[in-house]
DNA sequence: ACTGGTACATAGTAACGCTGAATAGTGACG
DNA sequence: CGTCACTATTCAGCGTTACTATGTACCAGT
């Protein structure tokens, strides 16, 4: 898509993981493979794994490593309660930009 | 307010400085007042004049030097068509984001 | 002379996502 | 068996962006 995606990316896309898996757990590879079909044709696979290490690192998920049919055994997320405080806290923070933004979009023109 | 705005401002602080100055014409000390204003409490003043040096070195804008009563001279900014067509490349980009995470926010819960 | 408000500038740092590649297991096909 | 394709994770190095922390400069009021 762009340069421009990448950049907005940065801070979101943290918490768009966050959102999928206060749905269902998944693993990185799933997730990966959703966010293309989303439309985020060009999520590089390394981001959304460094992502997950450093959510790990943050005490934010669980993890369970479980055997696949085919390839290798996944690593499977699933948020836990201070994953969905941080949750919480995205939602927050991304309600203020997008009324700002909004604002500005109206008044703007 | 915290390091996920400052995340979340990565690529969306520079719409919002060209959505100002679709507005009106601008310039730095002055649209860094107006962000605090609007509850953009800790966007540091360094921030907004090396994002103004960016786009003006980009062809976005035009700048304009006007003498001030109080103080050293005014760089007065406006957006020109370069930087009309960026903006509104700006909103597609932030409306493509807006959609799949108001999907998510419902979706998830 | 000193303080405070206005106005701009910049060098250094940290965070995040991308690029590109490596590693590794499984199943299918010839 | 060898190789290809798919699944699945990991990592080093890079570029962009925003913050920190200053510094410069001009003017008004005391």
């Amino acid at each position: 898509m762009g340069k421009q995606v990448t950049e907005m990316l940065k801070g979101t896309l943290e918490g768009i993981v966050l959102a999928i898996l206060s749905g269902r757990p998944a693993y990185g590879y799933e997730i990966t493979a959703w966010l293309r079909d989303q439309g985020f044709s060009d999520i590089a696979e390394g981001t959304v794994y460094a992502l997950l290490v450093r959510i790990e690192q943050r005490g934010l998920v669980d993890v369970e490593k479980i055997p696949s049919e085919k390839g290798p055994p996944r690593k499977v997320y699933s948020l836990n309660a201070q994953g969905r405080e941080h949750l919480e806290e995205f939602w927050r923070t991304w309600s203020f930009l997008t009324e700002r933004l909004e604002q500005l979009r109206e008044g703007g023109n």
